[in-house]
DNA sequence: AGCAAGACTGAATGATCATTCATTCTTGAT
DNA sequence: ATCAAGAATGAATGATCATTCAGTCTTGCT
């Protein structure tokens, strides 16, 4: 740690040569909250410093409290940021009118699930480190299920379109909604902890077959 | 914070009437490590300290480095408690001989996962906390890794097992165990992330389906 | 050009934390 | 009863951290 202090400034200083910006408010802001990603994957939720974020993000220690107001604040935008992405995404797919097959479109809602984008180290380490500390966190609880909520009754009503056309038997929207989804999460969580025994296209195998056995008519 | 700790020592000095008390070593271990269990879940991770812990556990500042040095190691060794305490439950399960129906077997696999002792919401934010780090934290990595390897190989020989009796074609074990696990990793999950839309109950009901639907001669 | 507004900086501040260790206390052997 | 071994204590230490704010610099307006 005390090594890499020495050489700090390079990154911001170099290309503009050491003369101080100044940005528009909401661009310093996502500026920090993306240096506030790739501390928290690096260091872990638990080490990350302001002064961490701040010199990632090639800027001095004040900036952050006068765009955030408090480390709390910036730390609960992060997360705010990471699962409004991660949600939109998948809200997109299940609403977008590009995708008329229904097929197609789960295989799209797959693919974002355990794509490049959403897979990356670094995204998945914000959401378990959030996931983590969540228990203890009311703040945090909220965030998520919030947003949580939408996703999964648009992938309640997905599922529910596919049994009707499928005319699958004994199969609850619902349930199986639930299932899917923690199904997704325990995949990111195996990417994150044990990559090694997981790789990401077996994790995408896995969920396929889960949705073949529900429905067999409208996956491969 | 600081209003609290002005009545501090009064919990475990009481019983005793103050007098200081000498236990033995694994004694204390064990104590500090459930203390420091508790913190993590009421607290999170990272806002546990030295002082918090020892304070839950009735005992002075000082002896948390005399029985554990430092307090990174306390905290690798309580993740170790409880991975080892999951995964040891698992297996005695999955390798008692007090079973021979395959399919209880995976009922009681399934009982042990999503019952009382497990998905008590203690245990459950310290699992999570610990894989919030994983993914900055190689040392996190390996303890879990390693614990769990034995526990997926047995989880496909299970697996393997009802798949011969049951003459179920189509079905790769090593998938199905891959996709079991991450779906009980998802399931507990959001017990603790968002349990206002998803209770014990339901959790189990969901994965009953998953089993069901892949060896349906076995369950119910 | 000159100026006001406010974006930005970073040394300074005070709080909190992990760790240490001189001291006190308990136990069991003699 | 006495004592040595070592378990337990908690005030003290030094390091680190979030936050502040007096001062600097940039920008856009007049």
């Amino acid at each position: 740690m005390s090594d890499a202090s020495a050489t700090v400034l390079d990154v911001a200083s170099c290309s503009t040569g050491k003369r101080r910006q100044i940005r528009p408010k909401a661009e310093r802001r996502q500026q920090l909250i993306d240096a506030t990603i790739r501390c928290i994957a690096q260091h872990g939720l638990s080490a990350v410093t302001m002064q961490m974020v701040t010199r990632e993000a090639g800027l001095s220690v004040g900036i952050a409290n006068l765009h955030f107001q408090s480390k709390e604040n910036l730390l609960r935008e992060t997360l705010r940021y990471v699962a409004e992405e991660y949600h939109n995404g998948q809200i997109e797919i299940m609403e977008g009118a590009a995708i008329t097959d229904l097929g197609d479109r789960l295989d799209a809602l797959l693919d974002f699930q355990l794509g490049r984008g959403v897979t990356q180290r670094q995204k998945m380490s914000v959401w378990f480190a959030y996931y983590g500390e969540a228990g203890a966190r009311p703040v945090y609880q909220k965030i998520v299920s919030t947003v949580d909520r939408l996703a999964a009754q648009k992938l309640e009503a997905l599922f529910a379109a596919i049994i009707r056309e499928g005319d699958y038997q004994e199969v609850d929207p619902r349930e199986l909604a639930t299932g899917y989804s923690a199904l997704i999460d325990g995949l990111h969580l195996g990417l994150l902890v044990t990559p090694r025994e997981l790789t990401k296209r077996r994790a995408r195998s896995v969920a396929r077959d889960f949705l073949r056995r529900a429905f067999p008519k409208h996956i491969y």
